[in-house]
DNA sequence: CGGGTTTGACCCGCGC
DNA sequence: GCGCGGGTCAAACCCG
């Protein structure tokens, strides 16, 4: 799977310079901070010249002083190095045992799930799986998937695959579409529905007919909260702004693009910035490109389109026996089965000193009646202050959060690391006309993705796994390896985070660089964000807030963990008050 | 000069 | 029916 996963497309560029960077990074430390502090001690010493007493005392202070200074450093630099050993560890046992599991699956799934007619391929790649698996849905067509896995082509494989799994959806154009789609480029990760069908519909003028011939179908938005300095983020997309707006509730004006890469591509996105907290960027995507895209831009493509599809299942599904939330980013039984049993495994392990807190990039789903929306909240959304003693270790990375809410406006960032994220979410399905039951799912889903990251965390050299934890991590798996569309988005997610974005302010930090090392897969990510909480204790003393401004750049590093919330705004309050 | 941005106006859906 | 607000258009402007 990691393997893989490096090679997929944007995973792989990208990447290898995040690494490389993580790997500079932790000398940098030291760098930065002795280059900071010269000054200051050049400034504060006098010069021989002068009073030569009072200088010698001073100087001596300043010494010493420098000298608990760089003590200080070293050990926190030595800290850093022994965290990153013991990352690249845990990754490396992290991928033994995934490979473990993945054969044990194997073996397993072909008696479990015999309607899967493509099991093996499904068991095949949790990696390439981004693609290839069928997902639990394995209702109809996996044919293309399988074919698209074949490519190679990460993660947009799995988005076009998950997509085909997602049949029941309503949305039935997606589906008809979809295996056009597919044969063309990763880009159409969002099968056939290019945007805002009911604009085209309303307006004459858009030429894109396509969509009109869908009037029920409402297009599902993409949302990725992120820190950004920068105006916009950069995808790896070009984009021509061709409006601008002030929003009700914001100041700050909502800015209108179009993809610009083709002539005709009906993808577009809005930009604006959460009036709460000015170093969030809030990104909407709408609709899917005719063409190709760069390896950055499928990145986030995919992203966007595993995120949609997601969406779009899930509301548009009905429960065949598990929770149609469920079925969302579980497609398969036996993961939801597993989601669902998790959930006390994932408290206790949350409730006990595990100290890593793994993040999970849960997406959020919402869907307003007009424009279902997901949101990828890649903010670090430091919970409520209660939930601080969690994330002591890790503040500062401690809650990248993929949430899902129903609508910007609501969105609501929670921290994933905190104990009760979830239970308190429930309402989270509140008024969304097309979520029967997400807040089931939710659960779900923050347990199962809380599961993964214990059990990744979990399955450290150290860690013996007990026979729980096996059976944890066999289910985590399946329920990893049946749903394509949940390995693509977070995977896609995590990729781009790390490497997709070269031209941010933020592209240099820890989390992105320590990242490098391990977005081969999402299993290691995650595992690597974890660990990066894991770096980012030191930090935690000092500034327990987390606020953005001591730490700009950081949160974009933050893994991405937070719940999906309900619809609260309390909730998004929270975790942007920290922020 | 071509391409992108700005910005006021317009269109349209929705809620009252 | 009216007002509000979101989304888009397109002329004017800017920039390389």
């Amino acid at each position: 799977m990691e393997v893989r996963m490096l090679k997929a497309p944007g995973a792989e560029d990208e990447i290898c310079p995040a690494h490389e960077e993580g790997a500079v990074e932790v000398g940098k430390v030291c760098t930065a901070t002795s280059s900071e502090r010269s000054p200051m001690e050049a400034s504060s010493r006098p010069s021989p010249s002068n009073a030569k007493e009072s200088i010698t005392t001073s100087q001596e202070e300043q010494l010493e002083y420098t000298k608990s200074e760089m003590g200080e450093v070293r050990e926190e630099n030595q800290r850093l190095k022994m965290i990153l050993a013991q990352i690249v560890k845990e990754y490396q046992c992290l991928q033994k045992q995934y490979f473990d599991i993945m054969q044990q699956e194997q073996s397993k799934k072909k008696p479990l799930e015999t309607a899967e007619p493509d099991d093996a391929e499904e068991t095949e790649l949790v990696l390439l799986s981004l693609g290839t698996s069928s997902t639990g849905q394995k209702k109809e067509e996996i044919n293309t998937c399988k074919d698209r896995g074949k490519d190679g082509e990460g993660l947009t494989l799995g988005l076009d695959c998950k997509f085909e799994g997602t049949t029941k959806s309503p949305n039935e154009h997606e589906r008809t579409i979809s295996p056009d789609n597919s044969s063309d480029d990763p880009k159409e990760e969002e099968p056939g529905e290019p945007w805002p069908p009911s604009k085209i519909l309303k307006n004459p003028r858009n030429g894109d007919d396509e969509a009109s011939q869908q009037p029920q179908v409402k297009k599902a938005r993409v949302s990725v909260r992120a820190r950004c300095d920068a105006p916009t983020m950069n995808d790896g997309c070009q984009w021509r702004k061709y409006g601008q707006k002030v929003s009700k509730g914001n100041p700050c004006p909502r800015a209108y693009y179009r993809c610009t890469v083709a002539p005709g591509c009906p993808v577009r996105k809005q930009v604006q910035r959460c009036a709460e907290d000015m170093s969030i960027l809030i990104t909407t995507y709408e609709g899917t490109h005719n063409h190709p895209l760069s390896l950055s831009a499928t990145t986030m493509a995919s992203t966007t389109a595993a995120a949609a599809s997601m969406l779009m299942t899930g509301s548009s599904t009905s429960g065949q026996g598990m929770a149609p939330a469920i079925g969302l980013l579980c497609s398969s039984s036996t993961a939801a089965a597993v989601s669902t049993s998790l959930h006390g495994l994932n408290f206790g392990m949350l409730g006990s000193s595990n100290a890593r807190q793994p993040y999970l990039p849960i997406p959020s789903i919402s869907s307003t009646p007009s424009y279902p929306t997901i949101t990828l909240d890649l903010t670090s959304p430091p919970s409520a202050t209660s939930q601080l003693n969690q994330f002591t270790r890790f503040p500062r990375y401690s809650s990248t959060a993929f949430n899902f809410s129903s609508s910007e406006s609501t969105t609501i960032p929670t921290s994933w690391s905190n104990g009760y994220l979830s239970y308190a979410s429930q309402a989270y399905n509140k008024g969304s006309t097309n979520t029967g039951s997400l807040s089931l799912g939710r659960q779900s889903q923050d347990s199962f993705y809380h599961s993964i990251l214990q059990k990744a965390i979990n399955s450290a050299p150290a860690a013996v796994p007990s026979p729980n934890q096996h059976a944890l991590t066999d289910t985590i798996a399946k329920a990893i390896t049946s749903d394509p569309s949940f390995q693509s988005a977070i995977a896609a997610a995590i990729t781009s985070y790390v490497g997709g974005q070269p031209g941010r302010e933020g592209a240099s930090h820890g989390l992105l660089k320590l990242g490098g090392h391990f977005n081969s897969s999402v299993v290691a990510q995650l595992s690597a964000a974890a660990a990066v909480n894991g770096c980012a204790s030191s930090y935690l003393n000092r500034s327990s807030s987390s606020s953005s401004s001591h730490q700009p750049n950081l949160p974009l590093l933050q893994p991405p963990l937070a719940l999906p919330t309900p619809n609260t705004a309390s909730a998004d309050r929270n975790s942007e008050s920290i922020d």
